[in-house]
DNA sequence: AGTACCACCTGACGGC
DNA sequence: TGCCGTCAGGTGGTAC
């Protein structure tokens, strides 16, 4: 489920792992994830450059090449992953892109279910703006933007809404509502004042834990419903069991005694 | 305009 | 043991 902060752990271990190196070689294995290119312009574009800064907006990736030849991009989809291989390292499963350090390190981009893109940009804002994707939700949304945003749908529909907020998927938009006491369902435009100031000020705190925690479930703060989800999950806050409802055509995970709340 | 549903793909899991 | 159906969930498309 690689969301906002998934892709922001996998830009750092880019960067701390790829920055100002050689890419030596690139092995594309799986054609189905590139983007509009061939693996032949992902080799040309690529090899011989240097990786010389990472960006991300939303849960998309960009590490910027040298020589001016713009951004790769990477989307993760459901299962795509950044794994660093060292020497002498097994290769995982599922690589669908590994570059080649000198030294014997490696970045591997993995992806079990194919849903990510692998692709080149020539300018990162030129391609959020194409894709129509909204403000990063956690760098560029302000409140009195976010509470632009309130319409017509539900909340949690608005939240998944990629092209409102970039970078909240279905899992952490059940945490951010969870954190917020409020149900999923609730349409946007009838929360009060106060209710939307709550929900904005719970993503932010909801994506910033979630990075500290390396995105890992496990690492999470105990009063998170992420760890939870799933058959028989138990409420972090009153311990009764968690209640599932599809809403915006997603699996909903949610408390019914804690998320009452629907202005 | 918003929601519903499908397809894409693979692995996990439950039922028989 | 193994086969089958179902589910997960990001995105993009179509239908209502």
């Amino acid at each position: 489920m690689p969301e906002l902060p998934d892709a922001e752990v996998f830009r750092r271990r880019i960067a701390r792992n790829g920055l100002h190196r050689r890419i030596e070689t690139v092995r594309v294995s799986d054609e189905r994830l590139l983007d509009g290119i061939s693996p032949s312009t992902v080799r040309r574009r690529l090899k011989g450059r240097e990786m010389e800064s990472t960006r991300r907006h939303g849960k998309h990736v960009f590490v910027e090449l040298s020589e001016g030849q713009g951004w790769l991009r990477l989307h993760f989809g459901m299962t795509g992953t950044i794994r660093v291989l060292k020497e002498g390292d097994e290769r995982p499963d599922h690589v669908k892109l590994q570059l080649d350090f000198p030294g014997g390190r490696s970045l591997a981009y993995t992806n079990t279910r194919t849903f990510g893109r692998i692709g080149l940009a020539d300018d990162v804002g030129t391609f959020v703006e194409e894709k129509h994707l909204g403000p990063d939700a956690l760098r560029e949304l302000d409140l009195s933007r976010f509470r632009r945003l309130m319409g017509g749908k539900s909340i949690k529909a608005t939240l998944m809404d990629q092209s409102a907020v970039a970078g909240l998927g279905n899992v952490y938009t059940d945490e951010t509502l969870f954190q917020a006491g409020l149900y999923p369902g609730a349409r946007a435009d009838r929360l009060r004042d106060g209710t939307v100031e709550a929900l904005y000020r719970a993503m932010r705190r909801v994506l910033e834990k979630a990075i500290e925690a390396g995105a890992d479930p496990e690492a999470m703060p105990d009063d998170f419903l992420l760890p939870n989800r799933g058959a028989g999950g138990a409420c972090p806050r009153c311990g009764r069991g968690l209640r599932t409802e599809k809403i915006a055509g997603r699996m909903t995970y949610f408390c019914p005694h804690d998320q009452r709340r629907k202005q």
